[in-house]
DNA sequence: TTCATTTTATTGATATATCAATTATATTTG
DNA sequence: CAAATATAATTGATATATCAATAAAATGAA
């Protein structure tokens, strides 16, 4: 008999890797030369550009090194246009370029349907509360 | 209102991301200069001693290369010990040095507390349903 | 206003992730 | 058996993760 405390994390780490590679092969279908976390910094400068890359760090669940190095080179391939922002000069505007515009217009599909595939068969309900089982471990692991 | 469906694998990588994080925190208070990954190999290779790094790789989800460098890591750290296998030359044969078993048993401990701080106040039905509908979404995904 | 503190981003060092190419050894097949 | 194929591990190149140190600008308090 399977003992799930014993197993969950693993359980859970198996599932986001096989969601990203899963992602990944879909995403290389019709964009190439894109990865899963440069799409999600996309996906969030295009929503809020506004943004700064330490709060974009930060809901990536990236560290701001990183992130300095992953904006550079998305900047070097073309996806996004860096420039001052004459109202705190220590930030930057960061900007989608047209071609970073058009990922992410190719992929939006491609997220509605790698969705439909990764719950098929899981119920509105059983979603709900596979997130509140989630958020209760995280709540639990943050007070600490 | 919340759209589980769109948040969900944000949740899981929040989950995975948080327990990491809290795990490495208790580790270094007992062992200095371990991770989470390194550790989780330590335990396959004591458990069942004749894995080889493939396997290994596979079981902690990683590639050959990593495993490669990250043991290459952990004999220079005398945590492991490589020695040639005579039955199969292009493999080795890795055991752990009493560094590493010292290592594990520190760590024995710190693992139980972890998983109790997780998972308390959620019921062993309730991680089931949890483990259940991960392993729904993964075998989604693999169906692909 | 000036100095100390905080914030934002970068850089350096080291480890890890990923993919492709390579080496050495084993296994299979004609 | 010899040649082709497969397997285990390594290496190289590039990207990312992490931590510590740093630089530049903004903010706060005396």
């Amino acid at each position: 008999m399977k003992i799930p405390a014993k197993t969950v994390f693993y359980t859970i780490e198996r599932t986001i890797k096989t969601y990203r590679k899963f992602s990944k092969k879909h995403f290389l279908k019709v964009v190439d030369d894109i990865t899963v976390d440069q799409k999600l910094v996309l996906q969030y400068l295009n929503d809020h550009p506004e943004l700064s890359q330490n709060e974009i760090a930060e809901l990536v669940f990236k560290d701001n090194a990183s992130l300095t190095r992953m904006i550079d080179l998305m900047v070097r391939k073309g996806f996004l246009k860096r420039s001052i922002n004459p109202d705190d000069r220590r930030r930057f505007n960061i900007e989608l370029t047209p071609k970073g515009k058009e990922i992410l217009e190719k992929l939006a599909p491609v997220i509605i349907t790698n969705r439909k595939k990764a719950f098929a068969g899981i119920s509105q309900e059983e979603l709900m509360q596979l997130d509140t089982t989630l958020n209760k471990i995280i709540s639990n692991l943050n007070n600490d």
